[in-house]
DNA sequence: CATGCTCTCATCTATTTGTTTGACAATTTC
DNA sequence: GAAATTGTCAAACAAATAGATGAGAGCATG
């Protein structure tokens, strides 16, 4: 079922695996961001996420105290990496479009997210800057008897949809959340939507 | 930390509970439901359910085959449930308010949606039937230039928002996503969005 | 009242799983 | 280049957990 039968490691360090603590890092990182994407905290095993990424499961521990650890690691990373998004310049659409292609091309992240949301772990991330969402509003960007705050909520919803309820979209429209119809049409749309709430 | 610390059972059947397997499949149900929206699948103990029902663990095999079949069971009942929610006769801001207020009221099922959903679980729901959608679409309920699968999906994706992701309601409104001020700002809003997407 | 069946429970067991331990190799420091 | 530190691994350990076993109570039918 995983890529590795028995962990053959006959030739471990062929050349360039010398010992490079950094990179033993990395390789656990990026494991658990897939393990723990797809299966959520309590359904990952500390054993598939090593055998992912081709070392001893003991290293997470060495590393990051445990799988909890590496969990909360990960988290802070995204949290990390998400405050870089806010670019006040661009328009409200192309933001939204923006956002929503990220969360195409690598999922999980979101997926990581609403599988915290849903387990009840808060995070400490700060209260939301709404003033960005209230200038644009000003601008004629978005219709003056919707709430910015209510607006931004959907669009976090929206962007997550796909993620979240791939089931609804197989239901309604028929084909594959990750399809490039599908990535295409609900691209499309949300832009209108938008639209529709700037008039 | 359970209501029950040891679960002193002394007084078992103090008169009504006799032996009675319809109440204990239910009160079994009840307590899955709990522990698996709450949970998750790989997350739930079948002791804690067992604890909740006020029964013995050993009869979750017993009437559901193991954990995984009460598991199973309660999709089935779930699916049986939701098939009961189309009206083609109410407008469609109400359909979409009396969605959201079912789900505000229990957000259980749509938790154990999108956990099913996170983990890949395919239930064989049928092809949605969008041909409601198109008829109010013509009907001027909903503008010229919007794919109706697409609102169908926005609407899920909104309605189930503030249970999949009730750290960004806390982030972004300041408020519990379960407290009236959340409910009644959010059910306001979602009506104005509909109407602006009517236009 | 006996007998068979259904329902319930406490205990035990097998397995899974995260972590600890101790050995050893690689790397750095002096 | 020797010693100490750091990085890696395999095996053992301990906790947790789902399911199995067997005993026994409730309830019907003769």
């Amino acid at each position: 079922m995983h890529g590795t039968s028995k962990r053959p490691r006959r030739a471990p360090t062929p050349e360039e695996r010398k010992q490079c603590p950094e990179r033993s890092r990395r390789l656990l990182l990026e494991a658990a961001m897939d393990e723990f994407s797809e299966k959520g905290f309590a359904g990952a095993r500390v054993q598939d996420i090593a055998d992912r990424a081709g070392l001893n499961k003991q290293l997470i521990t060495y590393y990051f105290g445990g799988k909890e650890g590496l969990y909360r690691e990960l988290g802070r990373e995204w949290l990390r990496r998400e405050a870089t998004f806010n670019d006040p310049a661009a328009p409200f659409e192309e933001l939204l479009i923006r956002y929503l292609r990220e969360a195409f091309d690598d999922p999980r992240g979101i997926r990581l997210a609403v599988w915290q949301a849903l387990t009840g772990e808060v995070g400490d991330e700060p209260r939301e800057d709404l003033s960005d969402m209230r200038r644009r509003q000003a601008a004629g960007e978005l219709a003056d008897d919707l709430d910015p705050a209510a607006v931004l909520l959907m669009c976090y919803a929206v962007v997550s949809a796909p993620a979240t309820m791939p089931h609804a979209v197989r239901q309604i429209f028929g084909i594959e959340p990750d399809s490039p119809e599908f990535r295409g049409r609900w691209e499309e749309q949300l832009r209108r939507i938008v639209r529709h709430l700037a008039a």
